[in-house]
DNA sequence: GAGCAGCCA
DNA sequence: CATTCTGGCTGCTCG
């Protein structure tokens, strides 16, 4: 017989670090649940153990925090988002059935090996999972530790044998008690042996095997004489150490190995599952809803004054929709594999209906039920509109109808709150909690009956949904933004799912090829730079810095906040003094195309050959979208070994791409914003701007303009966009700070309505605290009244760059949903499939590619009338790079 | 996870 | 006197 013992803490707190942030739809966190469910069910697969529990620590100090005072001082510093989990974690394991062990005063770590020893002795063989290597010392011949390691999702477990043990440290698992007690251990607070460290404590113990036989032969053994000194010296410390390494096999806890035995899960583990949107553990699981509660349990709904039904009929459905076609609107979310959905809707002054959907208690047909909810006749609120209408989309469904996003109002009202999930959103809109969704609430382990918890999180995020928009509405109208929400973010949701879906296609044999060059340049380059400074991680900055500025004496630059800078700036001055910076240059060239691009696309292109980006609404400051897993916004150009990945994204057979970008879009927007009549004329002229500028600056006729002097005038051209000081245009071009000076007095000489401007959007900005766009999109601005200095100017330049930044972003936007729906509505084939902030790229068919690229400028250019013209330029090709 | 580096507009 | 140009995302090291 056999039992599997696990080290709750521990197991949680890897999954936590180990898997990538996850949460429901409505912020919150479910990784560490997640992964240490997945985690169970691995080892349950891999041991099949007959009987299976969990053990955790409790927060009361134990003999280690009495006898010792430092122990563990850092304890308390679990995240917020995993102590939110624990109480979840411990409700799925009730449901479950799987008995947890904790006692005051003990560690889980005593637990373990109290309930392996017991184990042992009632004739049972122990399995202990933990990712603590303290543990080992438990391992005899009837207990083996299996370590587990979560990395980027992936577990990967190691048994730990008497045998393998041995392999591994040389001495028998008890003595790892007396590696700790010398080398100590900072993650426990173990102090150890000042001065002695793994490599010495290794060997101290290979050869005495214990402390008590290291101090007997003391001070005659075979260490370098600091060493003896030091282990001399720290002798109390050692025995202390000792101590608190020791884990204790005789807690009084009542075991019996019998009482663990495994049973089935109980059926409420549906229902938490749920609430947590785990639905593709409760496919793997083969778990299945329960009846539905009685009504009599749902007292706490009282509050809310509505109506409650779970519909479970075409005909109950086809009542209640009849009833959300005749609303104003209704609120309505979903889970994200639509596997649920809740609406609510107002039917009189103090009633409401909330309608709940469950597709595994739906009798009739869930996609003829979807098609209804998502058909234009009835007028959703929702929240996140761009990811439910790509659900929506992907199952072949109608997304239509939604005519207010409540995280994309929350993002327009304010850009730089960082995150709009519901509870957030309704706490500072009325000052006031969100009902927490009952599963959420800590501490209280009393079993909760099954389907309310999923409902109630309905129930309470809808309320609020519905409050949020009759709040945020009117805000958006007040603040002017109404028309830059219902025109273009809200249609935007629609065009952006489209175009996820899409997709890019990659040519994923070139990209390989690609990759193969890079990785033998790479190889040839590291055994050059070895062959100058020895062995090194070239990738370690760190360790560069040692290399370049200690051992090979080179002169040093800037510092950053932990060493010498290695950045390309420093080294590129450094070139000429050694070999080996140009040779690092060009490592760090390649390795950077190949970790980041080559291989980071290689592994999210999908089984069609597409990468799929993900448009993020509501992350940027000025309204720009971002673009994340992969990040397509930043694909190389700037260098020609660079830019060759563009030649990798291409059309599928037949089809070409499309690509048309503004001509300095900015530029042309400080022109128009800044009312400056040279700078428009500039612009009128037809002439290169950049060439114009400089033979404003320098005073000399445009055919006399050099390119050093045109590269002048572009840096002070986008140095004024940012907000630029003298200091740092002399960085930019490489001139002493008198001269940049000089070059800015020269340039507000010559555009004064530009000096005008950013004096007054900056006194502006201070009164009004905030900025806004041509389309008044807003950034509130605090900074700019900070009485700090350094802040204030972040403030001022933020004043001077957003209004041209963001408005850039609202007139793409806009030339977005134009362009999409002259596609759709041309029935073109075309489709939009990528924006890069100042760039569009469509793919279509190759007969429709002139139409298609004279559909695109004539859209982003007619956006708007300004004071100059907005330019667009089109290419097409059979890849990016062509078509650029 | 912070800090560094480097890619984009 | 200190500080020094906007907005993003990803990969890597190291504690």
């Amino acid at each position: 017989m056999k039992l599997m013992v696990i080290d709750g803490n521990s197991i949680v707190n890897r999954s936590f670090y180990g898997v990538r942030p996850l949460t429901t739809r409505d912020g919150f966190p479910t990784n560490a649940v997640y992964g240490f469910v997945t985690t169970l069910l691995r080892l349950l697969e891999e041991e099949d153990p007959q009987a299976l529990c969990v053990t955790f620590d409790r927060r009361e100090p134990t003999f280690r925090h009495l006898e010792y005072e430092d122990y563990k001082a850092q304890r308390k510093g679990m995240p917020e988002e995993l102590v939110q989990q624990m109480p979840v974690l411990k409700k799925v394991l009730d449901a479950m059935d799987i008995p947890r062990y904790e006692l005051a005063g003990f560690e889980a770590d005593d637990l373990l090996g109290s309930i392996s020893r017991r184990c042992e002795t009632a004739g049972w063989e122990c399995v202990v999972v933990t990712g603590d290597k303290d543990s080992l010392q438990l391992v005899t011949d009837h207990t083996k530790v299996k370590l587990v390691s979560t990395r980027m999702g992936q577990t990967t477990t190691r048994d730990m044998t008497p045998e393998t043990f041995r392999e591994a440290y040389g001495f028998d698992p008890i003595h790892i008690i007396d590696l700790k007690a010398l080398m100590g251990d900072a993650s426990d607070n173990i102090p150890g042996v000042k001065g002695v460290g793994e490599k010495t404590a290794m060997a101290l113990i290979q050869k005495y095997q214990t402390v008590d036989a290291l101090y007997e032969a003391m001070p005659d053994i075979e260490a370098k004489p600091a060493a003896i000194k030091r282990l001399a010296e720290g002798e109390a410390d050692a025995r202390m150490s000792y101590r608190l390494a020791t884990i204790l096999t005789d807690a009084p806890l009542d075991f019996d190995p019998e009482a663990n035995l495994r049973r089935p899960v109980k059926p409420e583990l549906y229902q938490i599952f749920m609430g947590l949107e785990f639905s593709k553990l409760i496919e793997k699981m083969g778990l299945t809803a329960s009846p539905a509660p009685d009504r009599a349990d749902r007292a706490d709904r009282a509050a809310y004054a509505v109506h409650v039904e779970t519909l479970e009929t075409w005909e109950q459905a086809r009542t209640v929709l009849e009833a959300f076609r005749g609303a104003d609107h209704v609120a309505l979310l979903a889970l994200p594999d639509l596997t649920a959905v809740a609406v609510q809707c107002e039917t009189g002054p103090d009633t409401g209906l909330v309608g709940e959907f469950y597709s595994n208690r739906y009798t009739g047909d869930w996609d003829q039920l979807l098609a209804a909810l998502f058909s234009p006749d009835i007028k959703k609120v929702s929240h996140d509109v761009k990811d439910l209408t790509r659900a929506l989309l992907a199952g072949g469904l109608p997304a239509e109808g939604f005519v207010f996003d409540t995280a994309l109002a929350g993002y327009l009202l304010d850009a730089t709150a960082g995150r709009y999930d519901i509870a957030r959103l309704f706490a500072s809109w009325f000052q006031e909690e969100l009902p927490k969704p009952l599963y959420l609430e800590a501490d209280a382990f009393s079993p909760l009956t099954d389907t309310v918890q999923t409902e109630a999180s309905f129930l309470s995020y809808l309320s609020a949904v519905d409050a949020l928009y009759g709040a945020m509405a009117p805000k958006l109208r007040e603040t002017g933004a109404a028309d830059l929400y219902f025109s273009v973010e809200l249609p935007l949701c629609r065009v952006l799912a489209e175009m996820e879906l899409a997709g890019f296609r990659v040519d994923r044999r070139a990209l390989g090829e690609f990759g193969e060059t890079l990785r033998a340049a790479i190889a040839a380059l590291e055994e050059q730079i070895y062959a100058h400074a020895g062995k090194f991680n070239i990738n370690s900055p760190k360790q560069l810095g040692e290399v370049l500025f200690e051992r090979l004496g080179l002169p040093h630059g800037k510092r950053t906040k932990t060493g010498w800078s290695t950045n390309a700036e420093v080294l590129e001055n450094l070139r000429y003094q050694h070999e080996i910076v140009g040779q690092v240059l060009e490592y760090r060239q390649y390795a950077k195309l190949k970790s980041t691009y080559v291989d980071g696309l290689l592994k999210v292109v999908e089984p069609d050959g597409r990468v799929r980006t993900s448009f993020q609404m509501t992350v940027t400051a000025t309204g720009r979208l971002s673009s994340t897993e992969p990040n397509l916004q930043n694909i190389p150009t700037r260098t020609e070994l660079g830019s060759e990945l563009r030649r990798m994204f291409v059309a599928d057979p037949g089809r070409v791409l499309v690509d048309a970008d503004y001509s300095q879009i900015e530029l042309r927007l400080l022109a128009h914003i800044s009312g400056d009549e040279a700078m428009r004329e500039a612009f009128l002229s037809g002439e290169d701007f950049h060439t114009v500028t400089a033979s404003h600056v320098f005073g000399v006729p445009l055919d006399q303009v050099t390119a050093a002097m045109r590269r002048a005038a572009k840096a002070v051209n986008f140095g004024i966009v940012y907000g630029i000081s003298a200091f740092s245009l002399s960085q930019d071009l490489g001139v002493t700070v008198e001269d940049a000076k000089a070059y800015m007095d020269a340039y507000f000489a010559r555009f004064p309505g530009v000096r005008k401007y950013m004096e007054d959007v900056v006194e502006r900005a201070r009164a009004d605290g905030f900025v806004e766009t041509l389309f008044h999109r807003r950034r509130a601005l605090p900074e700019i009244r900070a009485a700090k200095f350094a802040t204030r100017s972040f403030g001022e330049r933020v004043a001077l760059n957003m209004p041209i930044q963001g408005t850039a972003a609202d007139i793409i936007k806009l030339a977005m949903v134009k362009v999409f729906d002259r596609l759709k509505g041309e029935n073109l084939e075309a489709k939009l499939i990528m924006q890069v902030h100042d760039e569009l790229i469509v793919e279509c068919p190759e007969g429709e590619a002139e139409r298609v690229r004279a559909l695109l400028t004539e859209e982003m250019e007619g956006v708007c009338q300004l004071a100059v013209p907005l330019t667009a330029e089109g290419h097409s090709g059979k890849n990016w790079l062509e078509a650029k």
